[in-house]
DNA sequence: ATTGAAATGTTACAATATAACATTATAGTA
DNA sequence: TACTATAATGTTATATTGTAACATTTCAAT
């Protein structure tokens, strides 16, 4: 696997509690380092993303909370988004309005995000050249770049048929 | 000004005026070489879109709609907008939940678009090198790129003090 | 134990978008 | 010209996504 793919299209059966385990582990230690607490909220949150193959509605979230507490509201979902967005631990895809696990959260990154449009399912990869020719063309025009979405829609490998 | 810029930051005072009408003469030209009719209802919001200088809301075109016709309701708005893009003459801005007018809808294509986080405008590029460099990702990935959604979020030269 | 700040709860609502069906306008044909 | 199929728009209702503002609870540091 190259070493900037932070979160490749997973194989139908590939051992996907190892990776939530994995990534609640490593949210656990992004926030210590941080000094942010992950709360029981926090990671009961952090925990249905990763639960889903796929990027994760803020209402379908909050239907899951419902489940240990009927009178959740929506703001409760946004504001733990907001928190593990800013730890950098989860990532919104902008053009499905929908939350996915961060691939890699150990070091603060820009993602470039594959998205399949039959399954759903997203693949993360952080590669410098693409940031870097961004960067570039945006100095052509003498603009400050401070975020890049970079989200490409298409088909993954196991739905091209 | 480099080709692959479509719509480059304007001027304080460049002459909007004249970027509109050209805007929706080559909308005119577009849509009869696509066998599509730029109705009068397509052609008022198109207009309405380039009267701004940055990404425009649906509601806020309804909003100007209502002054034609105070019934005016979402789905016309949407219908049209939907139209625009399929016709290659207005790109909706994901990260925004807006919509703007296409620099160059001559001929089809994947827009990069840099948007200043402080006045909201907007350049729109058209790089191919982030085109292929992507494409090339995506070819290790195994993954069939469709349509990419390129947005820069940062600065505009007339933003940074 | 006290307290200030952070986290979460709660109420109400704003903003964005679509489904489904009704009506009107248009272009092509008889 | 009138007819008709389709495209375009109107209309009603509702779904989805997100936030403002204030109340209460929890937590860590004294």
């Amino acid at each position: 696997m190259h070493k900037h793919i932070l979160n490749p299209f997973k194989a139908h059966k590939h051992d996907h509690a190892r990776c939530i385990k994995n990534a609640l582990h490593e949210a656990e230690s992004v926030c210590v380092n941080a000094g942010l607490r992950l709360t029981e909220l926090r990671r009961k949150v952090l925990q249905l993303i990763w639960l889903s193959h796929t990027p994760v509605k803020a209402y379908d979230i909050l239907e899951q909370l419902h489940k240990d507490n009927p009178k959740t509201a929506p703001p409760t979902v946004y504001r733990t988004l907001e928190f593990l967005m800013d730890a950098g631990v989860v990532h919104k895809i902008e053009s499905l309005n929908a939350y996915v696990g961060c691939g890699d959260p150990s070091k603060p990154h820009i993602g470039q995000f594959f998205i399949c449009e039959q399954c759903g399912s997203v693949a993360e990869i952080n590669e410098p050249k693409i940031t870097q020719l961004i960067n570039r063309e945006a100095r052509h025009l003498g603009f400050q770049s401070q975020r890049q979405v970079i989200e490409i829609r298409g088909h993954c490998p196991e739905c091209q048929n």
